[in-house]
DNA sequence: CGCAGACCCTGCAGGC
DNA sequence: TGCCTGCAGGGTCTGC
């Protein structure tokens, strides 16, 4: 489950069951799942089996769980991935099964987190982990204390803080919508930019702004970059406290089950339905080989340059 | 470097 | 019924 309040929905589900728990074993039933895995670090199954979880952390849409020697076991769910927490004793019986690691927690005793994946863009690896470029904690786990919470695995520390990240910087993040040319759809979606944002929450931030997907990001004033990144902040957590969006089986929690965040969107998938604001049929238009979803009144393109460029730069 | 587009993969809905 | 097309919320890579 993609966007940041289903990945940190699942984060939040495993935190309590991982932490502190070690990896008796572990079974990959289909290599793709490995596709991040840098083999030359060692193999997977060696490197995860043994290790002692120290607790489960997110930064936008990638988790990751610190082990010991300095490394993560690091999760990124793609389009269709599921972790799900289970008794050891499940079946297992599913369509897409592709890792399965047994777990012991001193507490909680034996039972097991299975990754599912349907479309296979997900993925799970061991990494290393680097410290962050900026010192800061390196995500959100809900403990800054660890060894392990100013570093980021080496894979991830390409991925821009998330707007929920207390060391995300606003002026950091109007600074490169001043600089791109591109519409600012793209650059919400640019993960060295911001991370978290997928396609549902950027078209439910942009209708929040009123503003055109296609708008060029530099064209916009200061001000609206803010508004804007407010909007993206709004959504986010509207959305995380109701567990997420779920438009089909795909999207769940560690239990199976969906959030409910669906109801309040505004735009995405509301193709032809009444603007909530003014009424106005939304439309769908192709975006990137998928779609945006708008309000052709409340979201206008507007040529004229409202932000002055700055020749000396 | 920024930018636009292609690509990875599977399953489902809808049109014919 | 079956075939075909288009579509799906991801990141990465390539060529310009």
């Amino acid at each position: 489950m993609p966007e940041l309040p289903e990945v940190e929905v699942v984060r939040a589900g495993l935190a309590p069951a991982v932490t502190g728990a070690t990896v008796s074993s572990v079974e990959v039933l289909d290599a793709r799942a490995l596709t991040r895995h840098d083999a030359a670090s060692g193999d997977f199954e060696s490197l995860v089996t043994g290790a002692r979880i120290e607790a489960a952390v997110r930064r936008g849409k990638f988790l990751w769980l610190p082990i010991a020697s300095g490394r993560a076991i690091v999760g990124h769910l793609g389009m269709s991935g599921q972790l799900l927490l289970r008794t050891p004793d499940h079946p297992g019986d599913d369509r897409h099964p592709r890792v399965r690691m047994h777990l012991e927690h001193p507490e909680h005793g034996e039972y097991r987190v299975d990754f599912l994946d349907q479309r296979t863009f997900g993925s799970l690896a061991v990494d290393r982990l680097v410290p962050t470029a900026d010192g800061a904690v390196a995500g959100y786990s809900g403990d800054v204390t660890g060894e392990w919470a100013r570093s980021i695995p080496a894979q991830v520390a390409h991925i821009a803080r998330d707007p929920l990240d207390p060391a995300f910087s606003d002026d950091a993040f109007v600074a490169a919508l001043a600089r791109r040319a591109s519409g600012v759809k793209r650059v919400l979606l640019d993960q060295g930019v911001v991370s978290g944002v997928g396609n549902i929450y950027a078209d439910e931030a942009l209708w929040a702004s009123r503003l055109h997907p296609e708008q060029p990001a530099a064209a916009l004033a200061p001000r609206r970059s803010r508004e804007l990144l407010g909007a993206v902040r709004d959504v986010l957590g509207r959305a995380l406290a109701e567990g997420g969006t779920s438009f089909d089986a795909q999207y769940v929690n560690v239990n199976g089950a969906s959030g409910y965040f669906e109801h309040s969107l505004n735009a995405y998938g509301r193709a032809g339905l009444p603007c909530s604001r003014c009424g106005t049929p939304i439309v769908r238009e192709p975006f990137m080989n998928r779609s945006s979803h708008r309000c052709p009144r409340c979201q206008r393109l507007r040529r004229a340059a409202i932000r002055q460029t700055s020749p000396g730069a």
